[in-house]
DNA sequence: ATGGTGGCACCGCCA
């Protein structure tokens, strides 16, 4: 390694409910040990989180965003942040934002910072029609906000934006293109909205840096497959985004298949990157 | 064959 960088490693994991899960989150750290973790669908507020389990684990810096019983972004970091916010969406108290701010040390040059943006786009209820689904509407209009926000650019120069987005954007990013076009997560308003966000603010797809198209590439699984492992009817919605500045700076990224087979699983995976800055 | 499962909360809602 070049030894004027530093190595960091990023997971980010809808984990549905971090309570129930904290085990599982254990045994991520326990096998993974990554740098900093950014957790979605926590679910509960922020004096319920287990701030000290995790303090204990060497992961000593946190910034939450939780809410009782619904939706909940955080990180847990083992560096410490220099700042955090959290952003609000739709005019809604909905927790579905929390961003960091690290200073990632070098040994033989300046300092650099990194801002971390940890997201959890609203799901979108299962009718693809805004008129008829305020939950769709309200995913729409969350796009939008991303829109101006995100597809301005990264206003960073080393930024990268994780989470549970909700939206598998490619063909090799679902089981099936074609029935799942009119399946919310993957319909023509979702997936070109989504790309044109992510191109127009100079977002890199990072999995897909690894694991380029047509292979396909799958974080969630529904828990109404009677085998998921089996039919392996997937789609890709936890993504990794980074600004032009990072481009060369990702050594690996790992999807953790494996997870969605343990003890009471969440329905999506940990996805974790490697990178030097 | 048009279901199914899971979490939280409170006896329905959201995913």
């Amino acid at each position: 390694m070049n030894p004027m960088t530093r190595s960091l490693t990023i997971a980010t994991w809808n984990i549905n409910s971090v309570r129930l899960r904290l085990p599982l989150v254990e045994h991520l750290i326990a096998g993974w040990a990554p740098d900093v973790i950014c957790l979605q669908e926590t679910k509960c507020p922020d004096a319920n989180f287990p701030t000290s389990s995790l303090k204990k684990l060497g992961y000593e810096h946190i910034a939450l965003n939780g809410q009782k019983g619904y939706h909940g972004v955080a990180i847990i970091s083992k560096l410490p942040f220099s700042s955090s916010d959290a952003r609000p969406f739709c005019g809604k108290q909905d927790s579905r934002h929390i961003g960091v701010r690290l200073t990632v040390s070098g040994s033989a040059r300046a300092d650099r910072t990194l801002v971390i943006h940890n997201l959890y786009v609203p799901a979108g209820g299962d009718e693809p029609d805004p008129a008829m689904n305020e939950k769709f509407a309200h995913k729409l209009g969350f796009l939008s906000e991303l829109d101006q926000w995100l597809g301005a650019g990264s206003g960073e120069d080393l930024a990268i934006v994780v989470g549970d987005l909700n939206i598998a954007p490619l063909e090799a990013d679902v089981w099936s293109h074609k029935k799942l076009l009119d399946v919310v997560s993957h319909t023509p308003i979702e997936t070109e909205t989504f790309e044109a966000i992510r191109t127009r603010g100079g977002w890199i797809d990072v999995m897909r840096q690894f694991v380029p198209s047509p292979e396909k590439l799958y974080t969630w699984r529904s828990y109404r497959a009677a085998d998921w492992s089996a039919t392996d009817k997937g789609r890709r919605l936890d993504h990794v985004w980074a600004s032009p500045a990072l481009a060369g700076a990702f050594r690996s990224m790992d999807v953790l298949r494996e997870a969605r087979g343990w003890d009471r699983p969440s329905d999506h995976v940990p996805v974790i990157v490697k990178l030097e800055v």
